[in-house]
DNA sequence: TCCCGACTGTACTGCGAGTCCAGTTGACCC
DNA sequence: GGGTCAACTGGACTCGCAGTACAGTCGGGA
């Protein structure tokens, strides 16, 4: 089956896995043609440095991330209409899934990018933000909604509460590694959908 | 003046600014040795391998990162007895803090160590996740406090919340670093205070 | 048949980490 | 004043890895 996929993806896949597993720098090119079984040669064709691998690597993260929250959100929307408990379904759902992945979860590219980044030229980076301020819009949005039905118990600036979705996010990803557990990232979450339900406790 | 400082800590500091700037990796000891004016023999003196460098240079982030607690909840202390209200105070004194650095917090070396671990031997990974062990029994700890004090609206888990204020704190400077804004740290940190404010409204 | 995209394979440069070691310099010790 | 030691200097070396260059191969479509 594999044969199938073409080679780029074959090098993307070896590479992400290899990335997330040990970091960008301790990753050689000699262990991701090996994996991936082409030679160097190969590989260069593809990309023309480490760069543009991790360019394309993060490109891709980025997708996956925003499809899998697209889904994660429509499905919480097919439960409940409420914008509300729309929001603490789905929170719900990626916390769950977050605690399924039996290895943790491989930990984010947005964070080990942004902590190396003088590896990485300006487009890199530029993507790394505009990803942040893409979930920084859509969560900023749901939570919007939110409070044309339930009056926050406390003022808060909704750009910052849209970040803490990936500040929490990353925040427990950090934890997870360093700490070696398996469901710290799950566990903030539950704690952010926790205040949610207590800054969103009053139908106006 | 800074002939006075000993060679080792002229090397930490020199290696912690290039660091937190672009990474472990990113930095030769070439640029250390040269802003640090000493030899590369000089440096390998004082230090085996960059590893060494890392755990010498974490251990003092620690130590300086657990006196800053000391220090500012000690303060926050004198100003109210309250354990609720030491609490907030505490984390009012820690955001503005972080928004007075003009450039921003140069960013946690955890979360550095953490996404590059694989480059680092098994004592700098332990030493890393005893600090993050070490904040979890300290909040943990001030949170019981306060539950004893206070009545928590709902039901939370004391560890995953001591672990929050380490969480938010690592996430809000990823993202900071990655949006290269310059509050959102403080913002975050406010945010979680709302959250206290919230969890702990009712006097038992 | 020929062209082309997707490679293979090899040989090369350059950089930075880490090793080895011989030699210098200043402080303190007897 | 001689000896010792810690704190270096400086240079020569190896090794692994990124990146370059380029000649050659191979299979599929026009």
């Amino acid at each position: 089956m594999d044969q199938k996929v073409d080679t780029r993806s074959r090098i993307l896949n070896i590479a992400e896995a290899a990335v997330l597993e040990k970091g960008f720098e301790a990753t050689s090119i000699e262990e991701i043609v090996a994996g991936a079984e082409i030679s160097r040669g190969g590989f260069f064709y593809h990309f023309k440095d480490k760069n543009a691998l991790a360019r394309a690597m993060l490109e891709r993260y980025i997708d996956a991330e925003n499809t899998l929250y697209d889904d994660l959100f429509a499905r919480a929307r097919e439960l409940n209409d409420d914008p509300l408990h729309c929001m603490l379904i789905g929170l719900k759902l990626l916390a769950e899934m977050l605690e399924e992945m039996p290895t943790g979860h491989p930990g984010c590219v947005i964070a080990s990018t942004a902590y190396q980044d003088r590896l990485f030229d300006e487009g890199v980076r530029d993507l790394n933000r505009q990803a942040i301020l893409g979930w920084r819009k859509r969560f900023r949005g749901m939570f919007e909604e939110i409070a044309q039905v339930y009056e926050p118990r406390e003022a808060v600036n909704m750009d910052a509460l849209g970040d803490m979705v990936s500040g929490v996010v990353e925040g427990g990803l950090v934890l997870q590694r360093a700490l070696r557990e398996h469901n710290n990232a799950s566990e903030q979450i539950m704690l952010f959908r926790t205040y949610l339900k207590l800054l969103f406790a009053d139908k106006k």
